[in-house]
DNA sequence: AGACCGGTTTGGTCCTACCACATGGGTCCA
DNA sequence: TGGACCCATGTGGTAGGACCAAACCGGTCT
């Protein structure tokens, strides 16, 4: 788990303390001095991870003490080791779920609307592939995994693909925080499918967006449903 | 511009050359022994300002040498940097004002579902004011600032509340990038901000949605006409 | 031509020292 | 008693030195 370098192992750490809330906003973090004793490293060491902290917006470091950042300020990097840290979260995921549902339709009606034939083709086969078996999560993980990142890559939208880059592969497991007992209704992801179908046919980028739409508030129906019937959650944040 | 320590200003010198395409993505930075003679300083500054610039997502520091990256593999902090350089640019305005859109349109409609009282009567009375001048475009941006903050703290989405974080101010910016000559279109702004008002009297999220999404095209529109209309619109600002 | 080897360069770590300033606690004054 | 003031202490910021392991590069040897 630890890091290639020294200072990065002692980023981690502190990281993962200050996100498990083991220091309150705005108290201070132990002096350099401290934290270097304490990690049993040099304070050279300690300042670059202190560096890597504030640039991940959860530390300020000023003259007189480090002081812990409350979480609202600061960067998107922190989700994904917040989403680590906490496991299983049905507020965040859904959260997740939500943008990655605006993204994505967002994406795939610029796509529908500018894309060339290839891309086209490209889309419809993996769409085809997809309605030879709804049924089997995994495939279907691919499939929109791939479909997913063609939209990202015809959008050609650099915000959007930071944003992507900065929720790195949460979408994967977002998207997979499900019941494993969970019957997938292969009628209702059939129907998206072939909606989906027609509106690459057509060039209808609004419709093409509806049906995506469609389809993430269904994964975020059963993901719901996964979270309410194993109770197993979750560590709450914040 | 610089910053508060040494390594911050070696870090925003860096960040600059990079983010302008100095160095090609995998090309090798000089060496820190050489940076530091360079911005003659210290090499522990130095490495200071190259784990942030890691941090960053802009460079690789390996034994052997540190390495550039391609842009698109950064975090979502480089879109102010690469605002304040390239100074206007119409396509990543519209990027911005893109995803801006989705994420006040998401909040908003969250928002007007959820919000208790005090918080429909600050949106009301906010509305209201903006009414009294829609002409007024610094009126106008004070009143969508004060929306969007409402509907960010209300929606409580630490994804969005995050991602705006990455954005920071350029909400703003990408909302006044407009040609100063270009008047403003009073009847069309005060038919949405009546629909607003009706749909927050009736706490109709869906229809707020809507006219927030209008508002939002409105400013697409005329951002792009400043941009074709004068071929060298608006100070950079910054 | 290919494998091998050694010197050079690179980042990673460690140490000591000094500076400017923020902090906090005590003193002093009103 | 309450407030303003001041100074010792601790903090981060900067500096420069040294050493190590590994990557790199050039030349040599097979």
């Amino acid at each position: 788990m630890s890091a290639k370098t020294r200072s990065h192992e002692v980023a981690a750490v502190l990281r993962t303390e200050i996100l498990r809330n083991q220091y309150r906003p705005g108290e201070r973090l132990p002096s350099e001095r401290d934290l270097a004793s304490r990690f049993e490293t040099n304070r050279g060491a300690v300042r670059e991870a202190l560096k890597q902290l504030e640039q991940l917006g959860i530390i300020a470091i000023q003259p007189g003490g480090v002081r812990v950042l409350p979480k609202e300020e600061a960067s998107l990097e922190i989700l994904n080791y917040l989403m680590e840290l906490e496991g299983p979260n049905l507020k965040l995921a859904d959260e997740y779920l939500q943008i990655f549902k605006m993204l994505c339709v967002m994406c795939a009606e610029h796509t529908i609307a500018m894309a060339n034939k290839e891309q086209l083709a490209f889309i419809e086969s993996t769409i085809a592939k997809m309605k030879t078996d709804p049924g089997n999560k995994e495939f279907m993980r691919e499939g929109w995994t791939a479909l997913f990142g063609c939209f990202l890559t015809s959008s050609d939208n650099l915000v959007v693909r930071l944003i992507v880059n900065g929720l790195k592969g949460q979408l994967a497991v977002a998207m997979t925080v499900v019941d494993p007992k969970h019957t997938i209704d292969t009628k209702r992801i059939s129907k998206i499918l072939n909606g989906m179908n027609r509106a690459v046919k057509n060039r209808d980028s609004k419709r093409m967006g509806e049906f995506i739409g469609q389809y993430f508030e269904w994964v975020r129906e059963i993901t719901a449903k996964s979270f309410s019937n194993s109770q197993s959650p979750a560590a709450v944040g914040s």
